[in-house]
DNA sequence: CTATGGCACGGATT
DNA sequence: AATCCGTGCCATAG
């Protein structure tokens, strides 16, 4: 196969073992991670420069506007999905579905933001001194689509020429008036901030718990390791979970924000991570193929300053100088490999797991990082390394760990899930052993059954009479 | 006696 | 080499 075309577009330069160390050290991170290296590197390099002139990574094209590159990300490849960066940065806290129909222009406008502002400044009115209504106002007016402060409070002080300390009560204070958890800095703190505002209480503070110590667990749904953790049972995070879901909303400025008119197509507040690349389903594509976006950890493209190098060659000056070049010219080349990797890597991902993607955990094929990392011809720890600690938003707007796509777990447990949920009368695990193998061919042992029950948060057949689905009358009456 | 959960072992995966 | 995962055995609860 002509797997690699792209490849060639790397210069032939011996990779020395600098190049792969840090190769290496970009590839585990996330997006969010890199953003940061970036902006590092570029802060403490004087070489590397960030310029607002986009490149379409696979064409080298110049890109005008947002999105994808118009020539070839739907011309390149012929068959297989769709596999670009994206130029637009991805850090800012967004949900699922704000950004989720890229086409179109994007619906902005925020229904009727002065009435929420004025609906807020009224409740705090009693509260806050007049001095301090401007500064209310400032701050509620430079709230994002989410309801999230954009800029962290020392900043927000500087710039309103107040105390750290006021700006803190004030956003205190805010995001316990109406729409809870406003103005808080992200989906973490508005959850614990409407926690504040619920009684005490049992499942209030599990909530509370959960929320503060296993976040990135709870957006995964994870409830055996927050079970672990916070030592308590997998049912009763799942209720706690429901509860959540149910009662309090990681994004509050959406819905007073805007009324969000055909928006609703999302039920799931479980959006908690920052997505590191999208998969989206092409419907204008004939064969409704799938389209992958990688999301670039900042807009713009990173490239040595010309300037710079200019500057270096009038005057030969080296030693440090010469360094810093070579460090920049390292470092965009290591963004570069690292992009690499991540699209043959997604092509790959893709194409084998399409069932799954579209149609859910039923269909995951199993495989694991080993077997990738052959097809790919890179050693396996490159395959885990690009896997580990990043996030992927499915066309339904699920965000997932991408580590799921190697869980060979995950059929057998959705297919748990269904039997229970369809089951007349308790099956104990044994029953459910059987008809896993006999309905859906999947054979694993009455053990793991349990465990699996177990990850689910499903109680086990004896506690789950009277309570769940089956609310009919009681055959209870064995010899 | 049966259904489950705990502990720990061995093989696969990372 | 370190970890994870499925499973078997055994104790315990009902």
């Amino acid at each position: 196969m002509a797997t690699m075309m792209q490849v060639q577009s790397q210069s032939m330069q011996p990779l020395t073992t600098a190049h792969l160390a840090q190769t290496m050290s970009l590839l585990v991170l996330s997006n969010q991670e890199l953003r940061e290296r970036v902006l590092q590197e570029l802060n403490e390099n004087p070489a590397l420069e960030l310029t607002d002139q986009k490149v379409c990574p696979n064409c080298q094209r110049r890109l005008t506007g947002p999105g994808p590159c118009p020539i070839c990300s739907l011309a390149h490849d012929e068959e297989g999905p769709i596999v670009f960066l994206s130029p637009r940065d991805s850090y800012r806290p967004r949900g699922g579905s704000t950004w989720r129909g890229e086409e179109g222009p994007p619906e902005r406008e925020p229904a009727a933001p002065e009435d929420l502002a004025i609906h807020i400044l009224q409740q705090l009115a009693s509260e806050i001194e007049p001095e301090d209504r401007p500064l209310a106002a400032y701050i509620i007016a430079s709230l994002d689509e989410d309801g999230f402060i954009q800029d962290p409070p020392p900043i927000l002080a500087r710039t309103t020429r107040t105390s750290l300390e006021r700006v803190k009560e004030m956003l205190t204070l805010i995001s316990h008036v109406d729409p809870p958890g406003l103005a808080t800095e992200g989906p973490r703190q508005a959850l614990l901030a409407q926690l504040d505002l619920i009684e005490a209480g049992e499942v209030a503070d599990l909530a509370r718990r959960m929320v503060s110590d296993t976040f990135a667990e709870l957006g995964r749904h994870d409830f055996a390791a927050i079970a672990e953790t916070l030592e308590v049972r997998p049912a009763r995070v799942k209720h706690v979970l429901e509860f959540i879901q149910e009662n309090l909303n990681p994004y509050p400025g959406r819905g007073s924000w805007s009324t969000s008119p055909q928006g609703r197509s999302e039920p799931d507040p479980n959006v908690y991570h920052e997505p590191d690349i999208q998969i989206s389903q092409n419907h204008s594509q004939p064969d409704g193929r799938l389209m992958v976006e990688i999301f670039a950890p900042v807009s713009g493209w990173l490239r040595i300053s010309p300037a710079f190098k200019q500057a270096l060659e009038r005057n030969d000056l080296k030693g440090e100088w010469a360094e810093h070049l070579e460090r920049a010219a390292l470092f965009v080349k290591c963004m570069q490999q690292r992009g690499n990797t991540m699209r043959r890597l997604m092509k790959i991902l893709v194409r084998i797991q399409r069932s799954f993607i579209l149609e859910g955990d039923r269909y995951l094929h199993p495989m694991t990082r080993a077997e990738i990392a052959d097809m790919l011809e890179v050693h396996e720890s490159t395959v885990s390394r690009a896997v580990s600690d990043k996030a992927v938003a499915l066309p339904d707007g699920r965000i997932i760990p991408m580590s799921k796509f190697f869980d060979r777990s995950l059929p057998a447990r959705d297919c748990i899930k269904e039997i229970v949920a369809t089951e007349a009368k308790p099956l104990t695990d044994h029953q459910i052993a059987a008809r896993l193998n006999k309905r859906f061919g999947i054979e694993i042992a009455r053990r793991t059954v349990a465990k699996y029950r177990n990850m689910e948060g499903i109680l086990p057949a004896r506690l789950r009479h009277a309570n769940g689905n089956g609310r009919g009358h009681l055959a209870h009456a064995p010899a």
